[in-house]
DNA sequence: CTGTTCATGTAAGAAGTTACATGATTTG
DNA sequence: CAAATCATGTAACTTCTTACATGAACAG
């Protein structure tokens, strides 16, 4: 396959705003990047080994004694990387994985129906706290070192969560299936 | 880990309503499941076969001359796993991977910002499009024969895309990046 | 002095995609 | 008769998750 995946370039990314070690970009993304594109540690350090190796990063620092840290800078080649990613026209892939939709999809009787029209009421309600809790906190990080996007992206969720939840509540609300 | 995935109880959710075929699965779900649940022929051929030799479901019939064609069945203990998954109340997964949110996150130039604005809602207006065409054709299947859930399902993905559109089209028309 | 957070990494496996190989039947 | 559609299946690969192993530093 190519040389760098969606996943390097989020790393990519996240080094582009800040020097990061591994541990970093994985709080980072938990609360950011994670609401459309998770990873995993497993994933992270290798992958940070891999831009490294291939010059997109490289080591700033590295703890020699005490608590073991290895801090990554992103070097002009993957600058130009991340860059040449953004403004490249592609498929942009689009995936969404719903076990509640795929559930309901198949129930047949008013029940069971209503009951998982709560299950996604309360789910993307706990998603919407979330993300609240979220903009609340970005208001609070210095505006520098927040990343470009953020606020838009955070947008979005807040948008693309309540239009699940006012659907879900219109589903839990309707009369007994006809027609 | 455990005995069946959702993808499997995708595919016994199918055969719950009718027969079929791993071919008609296929087809069946790439204009209804795909948009919150998709699969691939290399999943599904092997876990009809599997299903089969676990009991879950059995071969209806089997072309013995000219074109290969093998009909599945759901069994009765394939019947009560799919009633039992449905009704069980676990994590009930959520994810989104989109590629246009992980990059409207890093830009920061307004040009770009604006250009991958464009992008989201063109590749939403066009799964609108595609919706609206499901919607349509499903008025034309007989009764009996459609999935319980299909049409509440379906209203759910067009407000979701909906919902993106809308906030994509916002976020085109701000005026160049304050804040 | 104990639990939490910080911190790195690997190994095994699950899940999914893509490409390939093969061939029959139907439609224009 | 050629192209599209019907039809099954496998192999290689990518991607991602989970669990494990290890240990330092800090907060109460």
């Amino acid at each position: 396959m190519s040389e760098l995946s969606n996943t390097s370039y989020l790393i990519l990314g996240m080094l582009d705003a800040h020097p990061h070690s591994g541990y970093d970009i994985k709080s980072i993304a938990d609360h950011s990047t994670r609401f459309f594109w998770a990873i995993s540690y497993g994933q992270i350090y290798p992958e940070l080994t891999r831009l490294e190796s291939l010059g997109y990063a490289e080591v700033e620092s590295e703890s020699t004694a005490g608590r073991a840290r290895r801090v990554f800078r992103i070097t002009p080649k993957g600058r130009a990387a991340l860059k040449r990613w953004l403004e490249a026209e592609g498929e942009d892939a689009f995936e969404v994985r719903d076990e509640l939709l795929l559930k309901l999809f198949f129930v047949s009787d008013a029940k069971t129906r209503r009951l998982i029209a709560k299950r996604i009421k309360a789910r993307h309600q706990a998603v919407l706290a979330t993300l609240r809790g979220v903009e609340k906190h970005l208001k609070e990080v210095p505006h520098a070192r927040r990343v470009k996007g953020s606020k838009d992206v955070l947008r979005g969720g807040l948008r693309l969560h309540q239009a699940i939840y006012d659907w879900a509540q219109d589903l839990e609300n309707e009369p007994t299936h006809t027609s």
